[in-house]
DNA sequence: GTGCTCTTAAACAACC
DNA sequence: AGGTTGTTTAAGAGCA
């Protein structure tokens, strides 16, 4: 009888422990390779087919409503471009968003080098073409795996990229007097993006060295710089004007792009800086954005300058504001664009990993994040993957069984293994080892084991005296442990025969516990003494932790790499938790102050530890006498709105709350 | 390999 | 009689 439920613990504990927790991270591991792999593949060759469908289509509605309305009208002249412009913007630009060249000022820039009208539709169709493609980039996006984010985003990078530059292409091949492509082509160079997804910095590099090449002649050649002249005139004093909001056309929105300012304010800005420079003796050229070890920096250039003035002298010769400028501003505005677009989503992405490595996704509670992800070890027959009967009661996963162990047994790595207390068999020692005050420890994530079906990092002896002391008057009956338990860890309100069974024995083994009969019966205390003391032979037993520890203030390095690591937690963490920083600065700070008092004192001081009243206000609702029965598992509204508070409100209102519940 | 700690399981007794 | 409380023993696992 013992030996098979020995053997049968054995197993369940080495499966949990080391099975589980390798499989689930290869699994993890290989199912992100998967998705990536799939992602890369599928969604790149999928959505480009749709996508140049797409672009052709509304390319050649553009062109059809943009001859409708200006049929044939040259578009030379400013004045009637501004009468014209509002009819020249169609949906399809109007819809850009304010991070690009706004309609109107693309086109002025664009009339300005005298394009012809079929070349601003092969723009515009360009643009509305990009649009489209990130409308329907996202759109897929959202159907598809989050693991494909990436790549599409990537692939959409690349699409509007190579849109960017052959719409440069057509500007410049526009400039020398040649028609524009037509509306279908506009899309084709999506075509070949699929193949390089990558877009690594090397290939945005090749970009921009497309992009930037052998066009500039001629441009120049074709005399624009006359117009790089005009814009530039035209620019500084937009400048000016772009403080008037109801001007419609600044000549374009440089200064606020890329590092972009208009050469003339570069230029002085950059005699300004040149001059602080000179007077700092910094190293030249290391402060502008464009300029670093020698080499200019703007896309695709990589001009060697000796010198910031010289660097200067090419930027403002080389650089200048053109058309090709124009140009590349306007792609590295899309780059941006696109990096900031896929930076939130990853960010998003990573909050929902991140939240459902905690929390697991069926937590419809917005419930603080708990901080620590705690594995079972030797909890093995409680293992939730084995879910008992009235599991789906229990309020931590209305949706899905609990198995946090089984499904995320350890992920010290993704959530910074620093912070992680309670890992795997970490779980057993970690509070005595470190003596790390369990309320300091439970209080940030006193949400998470209230509702995640998680073994708490700490021993039974520790919980129990936490128990105690939380209570008001330092004394428990077993009752009332019992029920700190299941009101305290969502994990204790299963299994109740095997963890009180375990209470009991843990308050007959340890020393520290003293029963003293009273007048309600039989209650349980603390004897501090006993208890440093027996902690105190564990922590001279280790000669780690007597080397961390040569004083009393041990404790309080010990504390402060918890509390850093909690704050490198925290700042790891999504901003959702119950304890921001301060507070759980300020929880970890309590509990080392409870922690020194507890060895200053010796015990005889006031052990009892601050409550963590950094929690959120959660009203606390009376709890079933029974509720620790087996078959009485917490009923959600119980559990949602009984907090561990109730020990701080104790402490607040002097048993006001808790004599309810026992 | 050993000792320690912790957990789990179980038997048993006393009490309500 | 049944449940609770309390004690004790035993065995296995993890760790140093």
């Amino acid at each position: 009888m013992m030996q098979e439920s020995a053997t049968e613990t054995i197993s369940n504990s080495s499966m949990s422990q080391n099975g589980m927790s390798t499989l689930s991270s290869s699994q993890l591991e290989a199912g992100s390779r998967d998705g990536r792999s799939s992602a890369g593949d599928t969604s790149s060759e999928v959505s480009t087919v749709e996508l140049l469908h797409l672009q052709q289509q509304q390319a050649l509605q553009a062109a059809r409503q943009l001859l409708l309305q200006q049929p044939g009208s040259g578009l030379k002249s400013p004045k009637s471009q501004d009468k014209q412009r509002p009819l020249q913007v169609p949906v399809s630009v109007a819809m850009m968003s304010p991070q690009v060249i706004t309609p109107q000022q693309m086109q002025q820039i664009l009339q300005q080098q005298v394009l012809s009208p079929q070349q601003l539709q092969a723009l515009l169709q360009q643009q509305q073409a990009v649009m489209l493609q990130q409308q329907q980039q996202q759109q897929q996006q959202q159907q598809l795996a989050a693991q494909q984010l990436v790549f599409q985003q990537q692939l959409l990078q690349m699409q509007q990229l190579q849109q960017q530059q052959h719409l440069l292409n057509m500007q410049r091949q526009g400039l020398l007097s040649l028609p524009g492509p037509a509306p279908g082509q506009a899309a084709l160079p999506g075509q070949t993006l699929p193949q390089s997804a990558g877009l690594s910095p090397a290939e945005l590099q090749q970009l921009w060295k497309d992009v930037t090449g052998g066009g500039a002649h001629s441009m120049e050649d074709n005399g624009i710089k006359h117009s790089n002249s005009d814009l530039s005139t035209n620019n500084s004093s937009s400048t000016t004007s772009s403080s008037n909001p109801a001007k419609a056309s600044p000549p374009i929105s440089h200064h606020s792009i890329a590092n972009g300012q208009s050469p003339a304010l570069n230029h002085r800005r950059e005699r300004e800086r040149e001059r602080e420079r000179d007077s700092l003796h910094e190293e030249s050229g290391g402060t502008h954005p464009l300029y670093g070890h020698g080499v200019c920096k703007w896309p695709g250039c990589e001009n060697i300058c000796e010198d910031y003035g010289q660097f200067l002298k090419h930027l403002n010769s080389e650089h200048a504001l053109d058309d090709r400028s124009t140009a590349q501003c306007r792609v590295q505005m899309q780059v941006v664009q696109q990096l900031e677009i896929q930076l939130s989503k990853e960010r998003e992405r990573l909050q929902a990993m991140m939240a459902h490595l905690h929390m697991r996704p069926s937590e419809p509670k917005s419930s603080p994040k708990p901080l620590n992800l705690v594995s079972s070890v030797t909890m093995s027959k409680n293992l939730p993957s084995i879910s008992p009967p009235n599991l789906p009661q229990t309020p931590t996963t209305p949706t899905a069984p609990i198995t946090p162990m089984a499904a995320m047994p350890q992920v010290p790595s993704v959530l910074g293994g620093a912070n992680v207390p309670s890992m795997g068999a970490m779980r057993r020692r970690h509070s005595d080892k470190y003596s790390m005050p369990l309320s300091s420890e439970i209080a940030p994530n006193y949400e998470f084991y209230k509702n995640a079906d998680v073994r708490p990092p700490f021993t039974y002896a520790t919980l129990i005296r936490q128990a105690i002391m939380d209570s008001a008057d330092m004394q428990l009956t077993l009752n009332e442990i019992y029920s700190w338990f299941t009101r305290t860890f969502a994990y204790f309100r299963r299994n109740a025969a095997t963890w009180k069974n375990a209470v009991r024995h843990n308050l007959s083994l340890h020393k520290c516990f003293v029963r003293v009969e009273n007048v309600k019966g039989a209650v349980w205390t603390v004897d501090e003494m006993e208890y440093q003391k027996r902690r105190s032979q564990k922590i001279t037993g280790s000669p780690s932790l007597v080397k961390n520890l040569p004083s009393s203030l041990g404790y309080g390095s010990a504390l402060n790499a918890s509390l850093q690591a909690a704050l490198a937690e925290t700042s790891l963490c999504h901003g959702r938790l119950s304890g921001s920083p301060p507070t759980l600065l300020h929880s970890a700070h309590e509990g080392l102050n409870g922690s020194l008092d507890h060895l200053d004192t010796n015990g005889h001081g006031s052990p009892r530890y601050s409550p963590p009243v950094h929690m959120p206000p959660i009203h606390v609702k009376e709890e079933p006498l029974n509720m620790d029965d087996d078959d009485c598992p917490m009923s959600l509204v119980t559990t949602a709105n009984h907090s561990p508070e109730l020990d701080d409100d104790r402490e607040l209102e002097e048993g006001n709350l808790s004599e309810d519940l026992e």
